[in-house]
DNA sequence: GCCAACGTTGGC
DNA sequence: GCCAACGTTGGC
């Protein structure tokens, strides 16, 4: 069982647009960078969990609990010509991204960038970097449970 | 809106 | 295979 943080801009998709959809479960797709499209591939599991990340807007910051229910599998956006995701080197035989389905667990306070960056402990996760700009990224177990910690206090 | 940092593209 | 140019991301 593996800890990640998924960031997505609430403008175009928030937490709050998950809990709203029925089963609270949604296709991660549209993940167009190949390091995120591994972990997705190689490394998630059904069980894993993940915080969900607002980024790019007033308040960044994490906003809820994922886990993942469905693993990864051809993402359909690639093969659709409207979508803005589509991708003409992909094909139905030979596709190039994958995502997983992702479902609400708990919608959190919002634990902003501000407050994370507070605590040492955190201060070597991947989304506090600065130039950071990778939307899946692995998250250490015992900063998982630190930041339960913090969300539970 | 600004700007730094990153990933991707494309010419060579 | 290199690397400059470009487009995008993301915090402030």
């Amino acid at each position: 069982m593996r800890y990640w943080l998924m960031k997505s801009e609430p403008s175009k998709f928030s937490l709050d647009n998950l809990l709203a959809l029925p089963g609270q479960t949604t296709a991660w797709d549209g993940v167009r960078n190949y390091q995120a499209r591994n972990f997705m591939w190689k490394q998630m599991h059904v069980g894993d969990l993940a915080f969900f990340y607002h980024s790019c807007c007033a308040q960044p910051g994490i906003a809820g609990i994922v886990e993942v229910t469905r693993s990864a599998y051809p993402d359909v956006t690639q093969f659709d010509p409207e979508s803005r995701f589509y991708d003409a080197k992909a094909s139905r035989d030979n596709p190039r991204w994958f995502n997983v389905e992702i479902t609400l667990k708990e919608k959190t306070r919002l634990l902003t960038i501000k407050e994370l960056r507070q605590y040492s402990e955190l201060a070597r996760m991947r989304v506090l970097q600065t130039g950071n700009r990778l939307s899946i990224t692995p998250v250490d177990p015992d900063e998982w449970k630190f930041i339960l910690k913090i969300l539970q206090a």
